[in-house]
DNA sequence: CGACATGTTCAAAGCGGTTTGAGGCGATTC
DNA sequence: GAATCGCCTCAAACCGCTTTGAACATGTCG
């Protein structure tokens, strides 16, 4: 069923029918109720890309997830975040699109997205310390908003972003006060931009309060459970051990805490951890008493604003960049306590 | 760019430059080449819209992921298998486009999606016990396979699943060969086929051992590690508490560990656990020596055969139903024992 | 009663590609 | 030298929709 059946059909003209359906005001009354119910009835919906075509919009948002052949690893946020940004772009009658892209040949990606024409706008995802496809994509000229941002970037651009150094830095002086000076860090990648502010906030706590930092204290990588696992134990395996672990990911907190057990400890009595929770639908940090003494965040939430503020720039191109800050909560949980005195 | 300009640039009409990039034989050769490097110099790339117009292919697949308001929850397994499936989409050049559906108005959305057109086929994700979903597909006539499948439907059509009933039966005759008796199952929502397969596959081995089922030993929830931690608290806590779980998830079974350990127990010593394991690139179990037993399949390299069977009914209408049915490894980890005698 | 709004409908021209059927051109054949 | 044959290239139609500019009733006013 088209456009040109459905007109003959009411014998209208498709002006006619095209008019009544997008809600033009010249249109009868009468006709335009016929239209409607002849719409429904027939179960008419008009094609999107011929729609596409003739006015020049998608309606369609592109996420764009890298993915590189290295570490092939899929964010475990992202679903959540989709789904949040999926309940704004419903709302606006918009389609979602996503494209992994492996970090090689990303420009070009983004060139062809362009050109195809298949999306309005873009959401950028895992932004890299100094990100070149940031200043890439501000002269291709495809509006976008990037959850997470880069550091060090002069031209202004759009994004949603968690404050990570506050949230790192409040947790580190936490820990600080409940008597904890060995603190230990089990961070992403800290090429990601979001992991080194994390460290820039657990470095100021540190430095604030008069205490060295300890590289041996400090680790990066994938934020795996096994990782989480393997670098708390290589930590509690020192000579002076951590009382406290500060940890980027509920997920590689889980390996925390088997590392803890493992040694034969206890949490939160001798070792205390700390982690940052994205609040992901399928990963609840405890239904009423946090599991974990936590920063939370919710992504689902960060997906709605980025995609919300995405299609406010789509609507209207003059509008200047935007850029929104979340807090995150700093909520208690049952794996922090006082430092133990036998191992501060 | 378009085409009519890149054709006024080259001095050629519309049709041999079309022709040119499409790799028609009626093309000379030097043109083509000429073709060739004006297109990647000017970074032309045919708009996907109009071309999708012209011949009437959407060159896009569809991934549905039903998230009702009730458990809006995204499942943790889609960005994996969406990732496989990605890889297989590149290649063909397909671009992948993601609604998630309220379960209410389905139907509706199905229909859109066809008439609408900017999908040549479909990914069911997520199928219940009885899905209405799959005939209304069937009668609707777009192309779709499913992520897994629904029990008792006459019809024939396309699927990818893990053979849930036998992963879980070899799973549970194999703690029973280890001495245990009482088995715990801590499965997913049952009316979801997946779970209810997995729970044929328990009560077969039960059965065929001569051991009585009970209901006690056994839960059924979203597979979260809350869920996880208090389905085997409330086992352990039994008169007679099982010795074993069969856990349907990696993060519910990370909650059972932390009942475990709550309840004064260890694992294996005290209580064996087996978990599935969809080998997500982000909850690793374990990177050599797996830390729980599981029965595993991976869900990405089920994105990539899902992804290939479509592409595969799209190029070839007439193709019938294919389903293609993938065996879990049964892993051994560090998560099982024999049962001690103290618990049998 | 003609002029003039007003309200409603229409035919036709794009949007940017693909594809059909026809035409131009140099080489080959009779 | 004319006819024929390939090989390339072209103009034009079409995909399904929006939108412009014009046409057509109908009613209102001077």
């Amino acid at each position: 069923m088209n456009l040109k059946q459905l007109a003959a059909h009411l014998n209208l003209s498709q002006t006619t029918v095209s008019r009544a359906l997008n809600g033009y005001p010249e249109v009868n009354k009468d006709t335009r109720t016929r239209v409607l119910e002849a719409a429904q009835a027939l179960n008419y919906a008009p094609n999107a890309r011929a729609k596409g075509l003739a006015t020049g919009r998608a309606m369609a948002i592109g996420h764009v997830i890298p993915s590189s052949k290295q570490h092939e690893m899929v964010n475990p946020v992202f679903g959540d975040f989709v789904a949040g940004a999926s309940e704004e772009y419903v709302k606006a009658g918009y389609d979602m699109t996503l494209s992994l892209t492996d970090d090689r040949d990303e420009e070009e990606n983004y060139r062809r997205l362009k050109a195809k024409g298949n999306v309005d706008g873009l959401i950028v995802h895992g932004p890299k310390m100094a990100d070149a496809r940031i200043p890439f994509l501000i002269g291709l000229g495809l509006p976008f908003v990037v959850h997470g941002r880069a550091s060090d970037l002069a031209q202004p651009y759009s994004w949603v972003d968690v404050n990570n150094t506050r949230a790192f830095r409040r947790a580190t002086e936490f820990l600080i006060d409940l008597g904890h000076q060995r603190i230990g860090l089990i961070n992403g990648l800290e090429f990601m931009d979001f992991a080194h502010r994390r460290r820039m906030g657990y470095d100021a706590a540190l430095a604030a309060r008069g205490l060295a930092p300890d590289p041996r204290l400090m680790a990066s990588d994938e934020m795996t459970e096994p990782y989480g696992f393997a670098a708390a134990s290589r930590m509690l395996a020192l000579d002076q051990p951590p009382s406290a672990f500060l940890v980027s990911s509920l997920i590689s907190a889980i390996g925390v805490r088997r590392a803890i057990h493992a040694a034969g400890l206890e949490m939160p009595r001798d070792v205390s951890v700390i982690t940052h929770d994205d609040d992901l639908s399928y990963l609840r940090n405890g239904p009423d008493v946090p599991v974990f003494t936590a920063t939370r965040s919710s992504v689902r939430e960060a997906g709605r604003i980025a995609a919300a503020l995405l299609l406010r720039h789509i609507a209207e191109p003059g509008r200047p960049a935007e850029q929104h800050l979340l807090e995150a909560q700093l909520i208690l949980g049952a794996s922090t306590g006082p430092a133990p005195l036998s191992r501060i």
